[in-house]
DNA sequence: TGATCTTTTATGGTCCAACAATTGACTTGT
DNA sequence: ACAAGTCAATTGTTGGACCATAAAAGATCA
């Protein structure tokens, strides 16, 4: 027979001890795993060029749509910048935080969380953000939250969407000064988040119009007085009151 | 002259006010942002079919390729799922916990974030994800608590390495008792983060150890109460001390 | 000399066509 | 009823060709 030399069936059934379902990746997920460790791991500087495309094709044996793959999912991460024409190619790079802050929405959107529970990230967040910001505010930084909050005052009375987007402004701009990128990520990101959520008719009335205003003035005034104590406490109470508002606006709404 | 129904010079100016650099998308991101869009703003609920590449292909008019780096984009996102085989295909997918984790990693690796704005972040983190838990905890949440801590107790004496992982476990448990997705996954990469950042001998001393336990034993204890404002604290306080310790480590190391 | 345009050319961007691998349903046989 | 084999739709992968882009290098002109 001509099967007389493959393992018999008892062999064979020794070989199989512990092995599960054999998963077999794709040769692009592969690439873009190895690329990633190379880049992660070795000295790659930031700028420095990846070999061309049609060298990965030569060196890696595959072809040159899986390398592209591979380079695609790169490119999602952040991790890589891509330019056509001579001199160009692909480049190392790092994940801006608009782009970590893309995925967090779609994780958020995804997973739908709920308005309370943004409240929650966001009260762990912004109190320590402002008390750093407190700590570390450069002269730059008070100039910015400045402007913005004189935008702020103008929009109050004229453009109700562009008071309730210079708002994230305002948000985002404590957490530049507070000179933590990651923590910068997380809060403005939730911000955002809370600013679909109040893209309703019911929200932003006058009155709460102008309680914001008089809340931001209270803690920009902590901000330049470097007291971060304070200022993480006035952050808190704006924070819970803007919560408990944007809660009832959306009941109204609802019912 | 054959230009001379072509726009004369002072025309040309005319239509170039306010032109800029035009900025020529690819393809396969055009691609991918529409069909973002439709996830994203439609019903297509989770696990709903996208087209099939040929189908995209004629819809589209692009060719396969570009389509497949669409797709492989929206598989870095976490947004779709691809299987092959007949009945497989592209498939509505959400971000995991663990994608998002992944992508904050590679955002702080990028910028380097320093230990101590790691810390800082935790300590906004940390202290609500224990009031949290402490308030919604269930059985199964405290089972899981104390199953880590006895391995935890196990290690401590026999695995430093071990030890550590299983730290960062005990974290994640209480996050998760804090049943608020974003919150956990924000404070899970955090912890991981700085996991990393503990992986040199001089740390886990034998009175770190000690410490650790006994510190994790007094928030348990909170937990278990159901006193939000008693773990806060103590978490606090806990971040604060394996902060202190890890930075002199960190210095002795160096030194 | 200096500025402007033209050319060059290495690189990514796109397309097409074909075949291989996968996988779940279907069919068949016992 | 169960096991093995067959089928078909879908993704996975490849090779080749040509187009578009863009920065450097060269050519031209004032």
């Amino acid at each position: 027979m001509i099967n007389d030399f493959l393992p018999t069936i008892s062999h064979a059934e020794t070989l199989l001890e512990g092995l599960g379902r054999i998963k077999v990746p794709k040769s692009s997920d592969v690439l873009a795993e190895r690329l990633k460790q190379e880049i992660l791991g070795d000295g790659y500087k930031l700028g420095a060029p990846l070999p061309t495309e049609r060298e990965l094709v030569s060196t890696t044996g595959l072809s040159r749509g899986s390398v592209r793959e591979a380079l695609r999912i790169l490119e999602a991460q952040g991790l890589v910048l891509t330019r056509a024409g001579r001199y160009g190619g692909t480049t190392v790079s790092q994940p801006t935080s608009d782009q970590l802050a893309g995925h967090i929405n779609l994780f958020a959107k995804g997973r739908s969380v709920t308005l309370s529970a943004l409240v929650e990230v966001r009260l762990a967040l912004e109190p320590m953000v402002a008390a750093l910001a407190a700590e570390r505010r450069t002269e730059s930084d008070l100039a910015t939250l400045r402007a913005i909050s004189k935008r702020i005052d103008w929009a109050a009375d004229n453009d109700l969407s562009a008071f309730l987007e210079e708002n994230v402004n305002w948000h985002d701009a404590i957490a530049a000064a507070s000179h933590n990128d990651l923590l910068r990520a997380f809060a403005t990101s939730v911000s955002g988040l809370m600013f679909e959520a109040s893209q309703i008719k019911e929200f932003a009335s006058a009155e709460v119009r102008e309680r914001v205003r008089f809340a931001h003035g209270r803690i920009l005034e902590a901000i330049v007085a470097g007291d971060a104590d304070l200022a993480r406490r006035r952050v808190e109470r704006d924070v819970q009151a803007y919560a408990s508002i944007l809660e009832a606006a959306l009941a109204a709404a609802a019912a």
